[in-house]
DNA sequence: GGCGGTTATTGATGCAAGTCAAATAGGCCT
DNA sequence: AGGCCTATTTGACTTGCATCAATAACCGCC
């Protein structure tokens, strides 16, 4: 554990020193550690462990999930680098998810208490961590919700062309990705049962949109993928869903 | 358009004054003013307006929808007193939700600049809402997470449950509440067909679990509610979902 | 109080996706 | 390379909920 610097980090435009000054950077830096490298299916942080830490992803991909009360699994949400997670974990003071590693991981730790100290003194940053967890809260209501009565097809084409997304947004200028999760984990974090992933992919394959191998993915049809994601909402939903006539 | 007291608002403590000094509520006031009255339909917020105000709910109810970029409706949420919206549009700049009143509503409009500001300079107060937001992120990461692959039985015993705790925790202590919104709105917000709905209410008039008479619903029994949010669970959802071996 | 529109209910039918079951492929250890 | 365990795929069958269609209740208004 020492003390990293955000300075060179190829992420920090995503992450907390948006918009600060170099000089506020450096005092963010005082306070930001990096943690050992994480391997696959290490623990980062427990459902239930008392909240102290804020962690912002340097590189790797994490999966966050949680059980309910019935003992029920449920993946929230996989995360890349310059995400970050454990906001939602302030209010109620105890990790609400089990965040774990599905991949090789590198993490940058904040102590949540001096973060807060430091928001006071740099209204910057008070401002970079109020949009941070607005964004989050916005596509946490955007996305999850389009999903909602969305078909298999759609749910798993946006899926895909979310992280596709998001991956270019983080410099992998390639349509190939590799994707670390398990298809059970895919099914899980969208409803679906795990079958229904397979029979979909290959339909997806047959349709020239994707090409995979095992857990590699290439969209071969950036357009085909992004028109399965709305598409099919014309035909059905719309005695559910009424259709906008004005605005 | 008046100054508005927060000190003597009955939902203060659900709001941003918890946790302030009175010296502090008082500052807060400055910043608050209340909006005339909102009627059924009034729109208080319109999808793509540009971002400026957060609002408070002092009494009566809003609904918030969206339109996709197809054009479908989704209904995000509905809102209680002391609920506070508007935070997932700091990010954006732009409301990405219409908010419209569901009933006789009285709001309080905060100025997101002045608030930003006094958050500066009140630490109790960027506090609250760092708290708020992640308060708003949590329930949206656990509630529509748990409703992703539930029955149709299992979201509307849920849906009506949290209803029912949302109401009591504002003081309404009764097991009878009047829901505004149409069988059409909350058919919507769970993903489900009206139709289906109607036949739900109707079990679980027949079960003895509710009473209801047009849009005034009555828990007859919130055990019976409660298991019906969970129970199913254990049943199917078992492959997809897997239960929890050890912790 | 009766009329027209919307909202809610009820019944009949079909299909998307879940479930069950079994085969195949991968990954990892020795 | 072989063996074992887990992940994934594929196929056959079932079902919950959506859809379609029609009736009934509600609400505002003249």
């Amino acid at each position: 554990m020492y003390t990293h610097s955000c300075s060179n980090c190829a992420m920090s435009d995503l992450c907390l020193p948006l918009g600060l000054s170099k000089q506020e950077v450096q005092k963010l830096e005082e306070i930001v550690q990096t943690t050992a490298v994480k391997h696959v299916g290490d623990k980062i942080v427990r459902q239930g462990d008392k909240f102290d830490k804020l962690y912002a992803i340097k590189s790797g991909m994490c999966k966050a999930y949680r059980f309910d009360e019935s003992g029920v699994e449920y993946v929230q949400s996989f995360h890349l680098p310059g995400e970050i997670f454990g906001l939602d974990a302030i209010y109620a003071k105890h990790y609400g998810f089990s965040v774990e590693a599905l991949d090789t991981t590198v993490l940058c730790e904040l102590d949540y208490r001096q973060l807060q100290n430091l928001c006071s003194e740099i209204p910057a940053l008070q401002h970079q961590l109020f949009n941070l967890l607005s964004r989050d809260l916005y596509s946490s209501h955007v996305n999850p919700i389009e999903h909602f009565d969305q078909s298999a097809e759609q749910k798993l084409a946006g899926f895909v062309h979310n992280l596709l997304t998001r991956f270019q947004a983080r410099g992998h200028n390639s349509l190939e990705m590799q994707l670390p999760m398990s298809r059970r984990d895919i099914a899980n974090h969208l409803g679906l049962a795990p079958e229904t992933i397979s029979r979909l992919l290959k339909r997806f394959q047959n349709n020239e949109v994707l090409a995979i191998d095992n857990r590699i993915v290439s969209v071969l049809d950036v357009g085909k993928l992004q028109s399965l994601v709305h598409c099919h909402a014309l035909e059905a939903r719309i005695t559910r869903r009424q259709v906008s006539k004005a605005g």
